[in-house]
DNA sequence: AACCTAAAAGTGGTCTGACCACTTTTAGGT
DNA sequence: ACCTAAAAGTGGTCAGACCACTTTTAGGTT
């Protein structure tokens, strides 16, 4: 009846009709959404499909829900229906090696960025990173380069890096090694200095230690 | 009692259960999944926290229904759970901004692998997408982009693309406009002499037409 | 024997009502 | 004003019922 074609599945439907709710009642995330008998009543459904809908939105992330408290619109930030999605597609070893490479493709792009811009360049995180390396020796790689996303300035790359390196299959929940020191404060300076060149050269001669030394870390 | 800290939610250890029978049943995609009554019988539990987990994973494009028909193991590709996740995301302009200039780094990234292979310029679709703009002038943006990404040979960073073209605000949709014929045969000639540079300044120029021109093709 | 058709069985789709466990609110007493 | 216990509210789960649709079965026709 609507403008769109009807939607066959029920709990489909729902979960349209929870977006306009939550649009036209302004609930903003950490909100409390409606209880499922009354959104049970609202929508004119029965209360096991409106449990249908909400069950498939906390899958994804979007809600969450407190036994006894209520159903709240989800904060942001965790999606973990990706440890679902990567339970059922992450099964050949082909796909975890295109992971691997979005993964690098993301960094890359993200020292590029960095070192074409001034303002960047000059982040004192850098000077940080600098330090923890040089004198504390015990930056988890993984740190290092989500700093390189954050400072790229789009989140929603780094919410979809933060899930490709989850499922990376490169050790990045390591710390680095001595060996990596050298190769880690070439790619710092050289992003502190705009060397764009020299940063993405350094970024892969790293990536490379790391993938040619995995087993020895196992 | 597992070795994992024991789930609350039944449905989410349900959807456990069912990748569980799934690998131990050889269920492959396409094939027939039990029947709700089936599963609830089997796992112990009311066929309508069956249903909440298939649901869910209906919503995440794993499973299909039919019914009357039965459930079976989706045969891949089409995962839809994007268009729910795209229209509770994708609200502010920013996150727009942002799901473009990731899908823009997906098709550089392309770029530079194709021009870096032999094997990857010499294919024949450069050809034949030169002659079509250059005689029958009727390409989508969409198909020459899509190209670029297959030819790369990253399966999944094609899977995340076709997401992020669907919900670009680039008018990835419409055809090549005639000024576009003269970036778009310089980006085609690059790619096929290996000329990164070139077919990079080429596609960003073609970027930055189309940017400026989606006012008066609306 | 092969074919067609109608009945039966199977399956997903939805709703209702019930009970439990837990949290939040309320009401009563100190 | 404060504390506490009861009540109400809420999600979690189950069982049963009925519907719409598909698949299978059984029977009869040719």
């Amino acid at each position: 009846m609507d403008t769109k074609q009807e939607n066959k599945k029920v709990f489909l439907e729902i979960v349209n009709q929870l977006k306009v709710l939550i649009d036209k009642e302004q609930i903003r995330p950490g909100d409390k959404l409606p209880s499922e008998r009354v959104l049970s009543e609202r929508l004119n459904v029965g209360r096991s499909s409106v449990r249908e809908a909400l069950r498939s939105l906390e899958l994804l992330g979007l809600i969450e829900t407190r036994q006894g408290g209520g159903t709240f619109l989800s904060s942001g930030q965790n999606i973990q229906l990706v440890e679902i999605l990567a339970s059922f597609i992450l099964r050949e070893s082909r796909t975890v090696k295109e992971l691997d490479a979005i993964r690098k493709m993301h960094e890359k792009e993200a020292i590029r960025i960095i070192c074409s811009d001034k303002d960047l360049t000059a982040l004192p995180v850098w000077e940080s990173l600098f330090y923890k390396i040089e004198i504390e020796n015990d930056v988890v790689r993984d740190h290092i380069l989500r700093e390189f996303i954050i400072a790229s300035g789009n989140r929603l790359a780094l919410k979809i890096w933060l899930q490709l390196a989850a499922y990376s299959a490169t050790p990045l929940k390591k710390t680095t090694t001595k060996q990596e020191k050298p190769m880690l404060i070439v790619l710092l300076k050289s992003l502190q200095l705009g060397f764009q060149k020299e940063a993405l050269a350094a970024y892969d001669e790293w990536m490379n230690y790391i993938k040619n030394n995995m087993d020895n870390e196992k």
